[in-house]
DNA sequence: GGATATAGTTTGAATGTCAAGATGTTTGCA
DNA sequence: TGCAAACATCTTGACATTCAAACTATATCC
């Protein structure tokens, strides 16, 4: 027979499951695109921030060094989903940015994350969802 | 000014920050290890099962190819952290399982965790907890 | 008993990753 | 001003991860 399990233990199971399952489907649609998960992820912080990023930025973002990051953006910059342009004032820099195809790609990824969202979230009541969405806070604002 | 959000793109824009924090937190974690992430990912897999598993069922498990999964394995052996033992009724294929070793490592990885649910539940009441465990459930279910 | 399927390994190619060193630019200070 | 130190990026070399496809050995089905 098993140990009872304490609260905090079917926590983090539950949250290391529910890791696994969102790494697994983003694994499944990022293969569907044709990118790499490293380059989709690129994309994704990007596009998710909005206004262009200096590599050492993006690096640190990202969790890579700029080593790394030279050899993505030239790919992703092959494959014309975003562009390098001279940093305004400091000439050391660039400024990262996606390109109009790139923007494209990030809005349909978007739209698979809005879809999934209302998938798992269907069978929750209205109360549910709300109370889920400020515990998400909570947590996201003790990390 | 900003397009009003619905409710259903906060909540997945909140799934994703959460995703990220983790992703960058189990990074650190495993640093510290001096494993790489998939080798410690491996012995998460491995040691969550339980029994010990075949190279094609956990190759399903992982979302890897099983020539992928040959070398991890090998790896892994070589620091004595798993093991390869024959199939009793199946000499096609092996069995894998943690050593000692990788079962300290494995509750020491798990250690981890509770410790940061932990801490990022611990604003919470126990109404909220109990209600995010509930909602969490409801979500797997629905992946 | 032989054809076919299955489990695992090997190989070759591409990508991701880092540390360390190189290059060009900026900043701070004498 | 002019030079040293710091900085941003790129390059290089080494290794890990990954896949597809070919290969080996064993099991299963007729």
């Amino acid at each position: 027979m098993p140990a009872p399990m304490t609260e905090t233990a079917k926590l983090s199971q539950q949250i290391v499951e529910l890791y696994e399952r969102l790494s697994s489907w983003e694994q499944d649609v990022v293969k569907s695109s044709g990118l790499s998960p490293a380059q989709m992820h690129t994309i994704e912080i990007v596009g998710h921030c909005g206004a262009a990023l200096r590599m050492k930025e993006l690096a640190k973002k990202m969790g890579v060094t700029t080593g790394t990051l030279t050899v993505m953006i030239d790919r992703l910059e092959q494959q014309e989903l975003l562009r390098r342009s001279p940093h305004q004032t400091d000439r050391r820099s660039y400024l990262i940015a996606l390109t109009e195809k790139g923007r494209e790609l990030f809005a349909e990824h978007h739209q698979y994350h809005l879809r999934l969202t209302e998938e798992i979230t269907a069978t929750l009541s209205q109360e549910e969802r709300a109370m889920f969405s400020a515990v998400l806070g909570k947590i996201i604002g003790q990390m």
